[in-house]
Parts: structure tokens; C-alpha cells; sequence
RNA sequence: UCCUCGGUAGCUCAAGGGUAGAGCGUCCGGCUGUUAACCGGAUGGUUGCAGGUUCGAAUCCUGCCCGAGGAGCCA
């Protein structure tokens, strides 16, 4: 029997095991909040219909204590869910002394010091569980569609891009790294099984000190063989669609209690607007940024391009110089790659990052030359464009950040449980 | 790495050269429908660390440590 069955249950008597996440009293009254796992339920105790040794037990009860209520339920609309407890009986399983998090505010860092308690409150409940429908509705969608997961290592010897910091580990006496992304792996799996995806932790030791980053964070990595970047763009608005259309029909009332805008969120079907690069850069320009043909878009210019939409918007075809080696040329304009990213609206940003890869042989190899990575670490990379090489597509989907711009979160680091930042490693 | 702001009671914050304060928590008492309940009382301090200026420093100065927000980089 959980807090979330209760309706089911009106006029029999139950049991609720949990932990007592408040309690009021005004004298012969007394009202207990109990916590199960699935949600908080109101017990309720009177004086004269209670075994006084019952009753005494409300004072011993603290916050966080653990314990065991019995009562017949029944449906109020003064109970918080409409439905409570008449108790019975309680059963005191531990009593919990001195619990620091209290029913009222408290900073970021203390908040983060007691993560490990703090993931038991509302707010932090109800984004985890929909942390939890955003990779269920997003494997769900791949699985549907002819993917399939294959898991990419977390111990790698390659660095795929050379500008970013990896964490650096000893491998019986040789240097590997942990993995910053699963990418080059999938497009060998993809050449195996045509659409895969992986699904992991992702390694950056940026000293990023920012709302949108993490050091350790999940990250998505769909890989399609056959599939230009109109294809790839195509799958990335469907599934992020369907994984927000899913939350609001699975976890509303989680998005309730974050007081999240619904209808914002409802406007998320495909298909997304689609803005080159080059519109990008007038649109930033017009805004009165100043921004130069050839640079990255920072996250001012992502904001500013991002508020003019309802929906994610690609922003497509950025110069070469900004992007990574393996972007493939597109063939009427060789200065650009054929690539995009998926910027969430609400000034959120980049949540997809993706393209077409370069399927030559020839071309990758200078790429690798010129980006001065080391080439024999890349010659498995190589051979899949020596043995059947075809045009394939695929990209990046950040798990925190999704989950972050769906619960309306200021930060990411609530959207991880654990979350590993530059200045934060424990608990 | 750079810029900005901050560190005072268990927690959130006041006091900005002249006796260290409030709310919450905790403890005691009260209340038969509470909703971060409420009411009365009590409890609580090496003011981040080290040095300096001053009759006197939480307050001014210097250095360091820690945190937050932003930038770059990216998911």
C-alpha cells in the first residue's frame, strides 16, 4: 500500500510504511505527514479515539524519524491529495534526532552539503521522478523506432575533442581517460546495426562555472547510418516532442509541485524552426550583440536567439573553424558543416548538439592532421570509412539540461542526483 | 582562468567604528481540522582564517581560504 494507491482505498484500513515528513498539533488534534516513497499523506490522530500510549507517541515522533502508521482512509478536502489517514496505530521504527533540513529555507551550498538527505524533499522528489520519465519516454521513443542500445565504454584512450579537458586515470601504467562522449563508438555500432544509441555518464573537466554545467553529466547518443542531417534533425524533433508530451501525460503532478507552466510546455510538437547559422548570426547582429561571422555562438547570442521561439530551434550549418573535426563539409558550401544544434526555448540553450559526420576517408584523416590529434589512436575510427563507409548522422541529447528546461529549473545541478561540479565532488 | 557579490547562532538573515539581534529549528507549556499551523516562555555566538589601523573592529586595510552569480568552453 503506497501514499499514490490511497483513492483506491477509501473506507479500508491500510498501512503506510515511511518516514514522518512533518507533524501540527492544536492540542487533541494532532496531524502527521507521512512520506512513503511515492508521495505525503496526511494521519490523522484524536485524543478520546486513540489508546493514550498511541497518542503519546506523536511526541516522541520527530522530523525524518521512521515509522509505520495504520488507519482507516478517507477522502477530505482539507487533507493535502484529498485523501488521509484516520489513524490507529503507529509504529515507531527509529527516531531520527537533529535532522538539519528543515521545513524552511535554506542556501545552495548547505542544501548540496546534505544532498544526500535533500533529494528526500518535494521539490527535489518530483524532479528525480521526472528525471526518471524523461530517459524512460526517451528510450522508449528510440526502442519504437529501430534502435538499439548499445552501451559505449567509460575507459577510452581517444580524446574526441581536442579543445575540451579530460580527466585523466592510469591504466596499468598507460594513460587513459573517461569518456567525453559516446560518439565515436556509436558510429562503429551503427555500421553493425544501422540506428543505435548509447546511453551513459560523459566525462568534462571544464573549469565551466556556470548554471548549465556539470563535470559528470548523462548524455543521449543516437547514431544513424544512412541519415543526412535533415534526417537527424527530423529524429531529434520527434523525440524530444514525444519525451515532453510524455512527462505531462505521466508526471503532472510532479511538474504541479515545481509550479511549472504547463502550456508552455504543451507547445512542444514537431516540427521545430529551423535557422541557419548565417540567419543566426543577423538575428544576434539586429539584437544589437556583436557577433562575427566565423565564432561559436556564446550563450548570450543562444538566449537571444532561443527567446524569439515557443518551440527548440536548430540553428544549422556553423563555420568548420567552430566546430569539431569529424563534422562533415556541406558539399555547396565547403566554409560551413552540416551540423546543428537544438536550443530549448525560455533562454535554456543548447540541449543538442549533432550533424553529419565526414564519411571520407581522405578528408577525415587531414581533419585529424589538422586538429594535431594523434592518428594512429584514431586508425579504428579510420577503418570505418575503409570498410563500407556511408553517410551517417547522429548527436547528442544532454540529460540534465533537458530535465532542467522541463522542470523550469534555474540550475542543473538539481537534475542530477549527485551532481559533480568544479567545486563540488561529495556527497 | 577572469569579472562581480558574499561568509555573523544548527538554518535564513539584520547590525557598516561604541553592550551581538530577529525569524525558523530545538526544549517546556497551551490549543479538537492543522496546511512551511498558531500563541507564550526558554535555549543558542572564537562574527571564515591570519595579520594590521584604532582608546575601541562583525564593521576600516592587506593577504589567504570557502561559496554564489556571470564569462569562455560545451550536452
Amino acid at each position: 500500500m503506497t501514499v499514490e494507491e490511497l483513492g483506491k482505498h477509501v473506507d479500508r484500513v491500510v498501512e503506510l510504511r515511511g518516514w514522518l515528513y512533518n507533524k501540527r498539533s492544536s492540542g487533541k488534534i494532532r496531524f502527521l505527514e507521512v512520506r512513503d516513497g511515492t508521495g505525503i499523506a496526511q494521519a490523522v490522530m484524536v485524543k478520546n479515539e486513540l489508546p493514550a500510549e498511541v497518542f503519546d507517541r506523536y511526541d516522541l515522533l520527530t522530523q525524518e524519524s521512521s515509522l509505520i502508521v495504520r488507519g482507516r482512509v478517507r477522502a477530505d478536502s482539507r487533507a493535502p491529495g484529498g485523501f488521509e489517514l484516520a489513524l490507529t496505530d503507529i509504529e515507531i521504527v527509529q527516531i531520527a534526532h537533529d535532522y538539519p533540513i528543515t521545513p524552511k529555507e535554506h542556501g545552495i551550498e548547505f542544501l548540496m552539503d546534505h544532498r544526500h538527505l535533500w533529494l528526500r524533499s518535494r521539490r527535489q522528489h518530483a524532479i528525480l521522478r521526472i528525471r526518471s520519465e524523461v530517459v524512460k519516454a526517451a528510450r522508449d521513443w528510440l526502442d519504437d523506432h529501430g534502435f538499439i542500445l548499445i552501451d559505449a565504454p567509460i575507459l577510452t584512450p581517444n580524446a574526441v575533442e581536442g579543445t575540451t579537458t579530460l580527466f585523466e586515470t592510469d591504466y596499468f601504467g598507460e594513460k587513459a581517460y573517461l569518456t567525453q562522449s559516446g560518439q565515436l563508438y556509436m558510429e562503429a555500432a551503427a555500421m553493425a546495426h544501422g540506428k543505435v544509441y548509447c546511453f551513459g555518464p560523459t566525462f568534462r573537466a571544464e573549469k565551466s562555472k556556470t548554471r548549465r554545467h556539470l563535470t559528470e553529466f548523462w548524455m543521449l547518443e543516437p547514431e544513424m547510418a544512412y541519415a543526412d542531417l535533415e534526417e537527424n534533425m527530423r529524429v531529434q524533433e520527434e523525440l524530444v516532442s514525444y519525451i515532453v508530451q510524455r512527462v505531462l501525460e505521466r508526471r503532472r503532478r510532479e511538474l504541479a509541485m515545481l509550479e511549472r507552466d504547463i502550456s508552455k510546455l504543451e507547445k512542444i510538437t514537431p516540427p521545430f524552426p529551423r535557422l541557419s547559422y548565417d540567419e543566426a548570426v543577423e538575428l544576434v547582429n539586429q539584437a544589437g550583440e556583436v557577433l562575427a561571422w566565423g565564432d561559436d555562438l556564446g550563450a548570450p547570442h543562444e538566449t537571444i536567439i532561443s527567446q524569439r521561439y515557443e518551440k527548440p530551434v536548430f540553428v544549422h550549418r556553423y563555420p568548420a573553424q567552430a566546430k569539431a573535426f569529424y563534422m562533415k563539409p556541406d558539399p555547396e558550401r565547403p566554409e560551413v558543416v552540416l551540423c546543428a544544434d537544438l536550443l530549448a526555448p525560455e533562454g535554456y540553450g543548447e540541449i543538442i548538439g549533432g550533424g553529419q559526420r565526414i564519411d571520407d576517408y581522405d578528408l577525415l584523416l587531414s581533419r585529424l592532421e589538422q586538429h594535431k590529434l594523434p592518428v594512429e589512436v584514431y586508425q579504428w575510427y579510420l577503418d570505418l570509412r575503409r570498410y563500407g563507409s556511408v553517410p551517417h548522422s547522429g548527436f547528442g541529447l544532454g540529460i540534465e539540461r533537458t530535465v532542467a528546461w522541463i522542470c523550469g529549473l534555474p540550475h542543473v545541478r538539481e537534475a542530477i542526483p549527485f551532481p559533480r561540479m568544479l567545486n563540488r565532488l561529495r556527497p
